[in-house]
DNA sequence: TTCATTTCTGTAATTATTACAATTATAAAA
DNA sequence: TTTTATAATTGTAATAATTACAGAAATGAA
């Protein structure tokens, strides 16, 4: 994943005015790749900033989604989580912790053919199993 | 997919009682291969079942899915559809007409070192564009 | 028929998300 | 600096998907 320096810039490159909400929460995803959920961001950073709405949570991820600076990745249902990394990359969620890892994949290799004229605009691969932790821990 | 001849049967072989509505049910999903929601398959099946109760469409669709039988398609978060077809297989979202198209591909192309060690119960794929009626519509 | 168990149903509760109107912040114009 | 327009944020209400739960109906054995 592409390195961010500095967020304002960051945000004002892609065509969002740097308030301070929207610093705040871009920082938080990219401090956190861990892919969170709005519930997650919201609870994290209403302590400092208290005056912090939920809904700012939501417009502003969708903002930043229509942007292009952040992905949503749908794994669960019912639970929608964002992700700062927009590169075409996979998940694996493990069942036992939950946690979600990044992996890459070559996406030519897939050679699909039954949708060869078809337009792609995302490619989106997760994979549901468990993690290498969690599969030591039950011996 | 492997073609199922008789439902009952089908249901009885993955341990699941073949009462009216899960048959009912079943029957939908493999001739509906569209991977509905459980809305439309409420909609669709209650003129014939008028007593039918959403809930009920909810409680089979997950128990289906424990016995096996059924696969869950989480496309578009807010919006949980199902597919008879348990094989892994990728899915395209045309994001023009919101067809859902089925595609093969293979998984053991994807080689993926950093999940090496990580064991795999599910793989699943699926790629958003403009399919190719849409793609020609708009020339 | 009786009884136990399973399945189905309808309603209420829960949760995630969106709509919307009011408030606050920002920045240009006077 | 004050005024004014616009954009961003907030809080609450509304919506929608899903789950919890308790009662009714169906099933099947005793
Ligand atoms: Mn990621
Ligand atoms: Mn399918
Ligand atoms: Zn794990
Ligand atoms: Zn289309």
């Amino acid at each position: 994943m592409k390195q961010i320096q500095n967020t304002k810039t960051h945000l004002i490159e892609a065509g969002i005015k740097p308030s301070y909400q929207r610093i705040k929460i871009f920082e938080y995803l990219i401090e956190n790749l861990n892919h969170p959920t709005v519930d997650m961001i919201y609870k994290d950073l209403v302590p400092y900033i208290p005056t912090l709405s939920k809904t700012t949570v939501y417009n502003t991820l969708k903002f930043f989604v229509d942007k292009g600076i952040t992905q949503i990745i749908n794994i669960e249902n019912n639970e929608t989580r964002y992700d700062a990394d927009t590169s075409t990359h996979g998940h694996f969620k493990c069942i036992k912790c939950g946690n979600i890892y990044d992996f890459s994949f070559n996406e030519s290799n897939l050679n699909i053919k039954q949708i060869e004229n078809f337009e792609i605009k995302q490619t989106h691969l997760y994979i549901k199993g468990v993690c290498e932790k969690c599969k030591n821990k039950n011996n």
